[in-house]
RNA sequence: GGAGCCGUACCCAAGUGGUUAAGGGAGAGGUCUGCAAAACCUCUAUUCAGCGGUUCGAUCCCGCUCGGCUCCUCCA
C-alpha cells in the first residue's frame, strides 16, 4: 500500500514496524464544543485508513486522545483558555463541559458510521506521563523551568521544524505573534510543557515544579508512547497540525527517547465553504468554530440530510484536496448514496468469477493508492455490481447491507391496507382516488411503484 | 514579509506525457406506467484558467500572468 507521507512529501510503500500489525495515533478533539463538519471529514479520513488497513489483512491498534485540559488562546499565555470560556458559556464546570462534548463528539462518530478506534484516551487521565516524560526532557537538557512555565528548548533539537521545513530564520523577520513574543523564554519557538504559577486555571495538578497544567502538544506525545511504543507507524491530522502542533510532539518525542517517533505522517485536509459575504462565488473558507459557518451534524439532520450522506460527500473527495461544501453538493450526495442503497434489479455485471477477481482487484488498487477513495467509488459506480459494493462497504462504511433490509422489511399492517384499497380504486379506474392514496403512502415514507407485475411498495431510504 | 497548495463540463470530483479525459449529481431523450415515482438504457468537455517554453507529441513537465485557498497565532 501506498501512504503519502508528509515527512517525505511523496507516497511511499507502507511497511509496518511489526509485521500483520500497525499502530495509528490520531489527534482526536478538544471537548469545548460540538465538533463541526470539517473536523469530522477528518475523522472519517482516518476511518477509512484504518479500515483499508484491516481490508488489507493487518491488524489495527488505533488509539485516539480526548483533549479536556483547557488551551491557552496561545503558548504566549495571556489569551482565555476555551475549556474555562466554555464552560463561563455554558454554566457548567470545565469537568462536566467536557463530558458533554465528548459524549457528543462520541455521537457525532456513530452518526457517521466512524468505527470506534481500539484506545480513545483522555488527556486528564494521563498527567502523570505527561509530567513523566517533561521530567525526562529536563534530565536530558532539552527542557528549562522558568518561572511561569517548564519550556522545550527548541535550540537542543537539531532536526527541529523538519516535518514542516518551516524557514525559522524568515519567520523571525516576519510579524507572527509566535516569535514576537519571547518574555522568559530563551528562543522564539520554545513551548510549553508545563505550565507554572496561574492560580486562576481550574484544572491544576502537583509536579515536581509546583502545581500547574501540562501543555497541549506534550499529552500526544506521552499518550501516544504509552499506548503503542516509543516508534509507531502511523501518525495523523490535520493539515494545520504540521506546523506547531506535530513538529513539536516530533522535537519532545525524539528529545525524550532518542528514537524516532513516527515512519509516517498522514495529514487530512480542509473542508472549505462558501464566504458569507459573498462579493465573489468562488471565495471559500475553512469552517471554524469562531465564524459563522459552523455546521454541525445536527445541522445536516434538521436540514433533512442522513449523516452517511455526508459522509459519501467526503468519500467522492481525496483526503488530501480540499472538498467544497455546500448544501447542493451534499444533496446531490445524498442522491448518489441513495441509488447505492437501492436494489438494483437484473443479474449482477459482474457474475464472472475472473470478472469479479478482476474488478476487486482494480478497486483495491484505487484503495492502495494513497486511500482513492473518489477513483474507487467511481468503479465501483461503473461496475454496477452490488457484491462488489458490499464487498467494499467494509472500508467506504455506508452500511449497505443493513440499508438493504431495511427496505426488505414486512410492510406494517396500515401500509397494505392502504395498498389494498389503492389497487381496488385502479381496478375501478378511480384515478383520483387512487393518486390520493398513493400520496398518502408516499407520505408515510414510501416509495409506490406500478408495473407489469402489479404494485411494489418499499420503504424510502435517505 | 516568509512557506506551500489549488484552478478539469452547469455543480462536485478522479485521472494520464500519446489509443474513447473516470464517476456522482443536475439536465435532455427513451423503455416501463392510467398518469407518475423508482429502476434501466442513451446523450451531455475536440477539451483540462490564460499565455509562452521543453517535446515528435502536454491537460499532465518548466516559466510567467490571472483567480482561489491554507499555514507562519488556538485550529481538523
Amino acid at each position: 500500500m501506498q501512504l503519502y507521507n508528509t515527512l517525505a512529501r511523496s507516497k511511499q510503500e507502507f511497511v509496518p514496524i511489526v509485521p500483520g500489525k500497525v499502530g495509528i495515533y490520531c489527534c482526536g478533539p478538544t471537548v469545548y464544543n460540538f465538533a463541526h463538519i470539517g473536523n469530522l471529514r477528518t475523522y472519517i479520513f482516518e476511518d477509512i485508513l484504518r479500515r483499508t488497513l484491516r481490508f488489507s489483512g493487518l491488524e489495527v491498534r488505533h488509539v485516539m486522545n480526548i483533549t479536556d485540559v483547557g488551551h491557552l488562546e496561545s503558548d504566549a499565555d495571556e489569551g482565555e483558555d476555551k475549556m474555562e470560556k466554555g464552560a463561563r458559556r455554558e454554566g457548567l464546570s470545565v469537568w462536566d463541559l467536557a463530558r458533554k462534548y465528548e459524549a457528543a463528539w462520541l455521537a457525532d462518530m456513530t452518526a457517521l458510521n466512524i468505527e470506534r478506534p481500539e484506545v480513545i484516551c483522555r488527556a486528564t487521565e494521563h498527567v502523570a506521563e505527561m509530567i513523566a516524560l517533561t521530567e525526562r526532557l529536563v534530565e536530558r537538557g532539552f527542557a528549562y523551568a522558568a518561572p511561569g512555565a517548564v519550556y522545550f528548548d527548541t535550540s537542543r533539537f537539531g532536526s527541529y521544524a523538519e516535518l514542516a521545513r518551516l524557514d525559522l530564520s524568515g519567520m523571525q523577520a516576519g510579524a507572527g505573534g509566535r516569535v514576537g513574543v519571547v518574555g522568559e523564554k530563551r528562543h522564539p519557538n520554545d513551548f510549553v510543557l508545563w505550565f507554572l504559577d496561574r492560580p486562576k486555571h481550574l484544572m491544576q495538578w502537583d509536579s515536581p515544579w509546583g502545581r500547574g497544567y501540562p501543555g497541549w502538544h506534550v499529552e500526544c506525545s506521552a499518550m501516544s508512547m504509552k499506548y503503542l511504543g516509543e516508534t509507531f507507524d502511523i501518525h495523523c491530522g490535520g493539515i494545520d497540525h504540521i506546523p506547531v502542533h506535530h513538529t513539536n510532539e516530533i522535537a519532545q518525542s525524539e528529545a525524550a527517547t532518542g528514537k524516532p517517533f513516527v515512519r509516517y505522517w498522514l495529514h487530512g485536509e480542509f473542508l472549505i465553504i462558501g464566504k458569507q459575504d459573498a462579493d465573489d462565488d468562488d471565495a471559500y473558507t475553512k469552517m471554524s468554530k469562531s465564524s459563522d459557518n459552523f455546521i454541525t451534524v445536527s445541522v445536516v439532520k434538521e436540514r433533512g440530510f442522513d449523516p452517511l450522506s455526508y459522509r459519501f460527500l467526503c468519500l467522492m473527495a481525496h483526503y488530501r484536496s480540499e472538498l467544497k461544501f455546500t448544501w447542493e453538493n451534499l444533496e446531490s450526495a445524498q442522491q448518489g448514496l441513495r441509488r447505492v442503497y437501492a436494489q438494483r434489479s437484473g443479474p449482477d455485471p459482474l457474475e464472472n468469477d475472473s470478472a469479479y477477481e478482476d474488478a476487486r482487484g482494480e478497486v483495491a488498487r484505487a484503495l492502495y493508492d494513497d486511500l482513492n477513495t473518489p477513483n474507487a467509488v467511481g468503479l465501483l459506480s461503473r461496475y454496477g455490481s452490488d457484491r462488489l459494493w458490499q464487498e467494499f462497504d467494509a472500508v467506504l462504511g455506508l452500511g449497505i447491507a443493513q440499508r438493504r433490509l431495511e427496505r426488505e422489511e414486512p410492510l406494517p399492517e396500515e401500509i397494505t391496507q392502504l395498498i389494498a384499497a389503492r389497487n381496488e380504486a385502479r381496478k375501478a379506474k378511480e384515478w383520483a382516488k387512487s393518486d390520493a392514496l398513493r400520496d398518502e403512502i408516499i407520505s408515510k415514507g414510501y416509495e409506490v411503484g406500478d408495473g407489469p407485475q402489479g404494485t411494489t411498495v418499499k420503504p424510502r431510504i435517505l
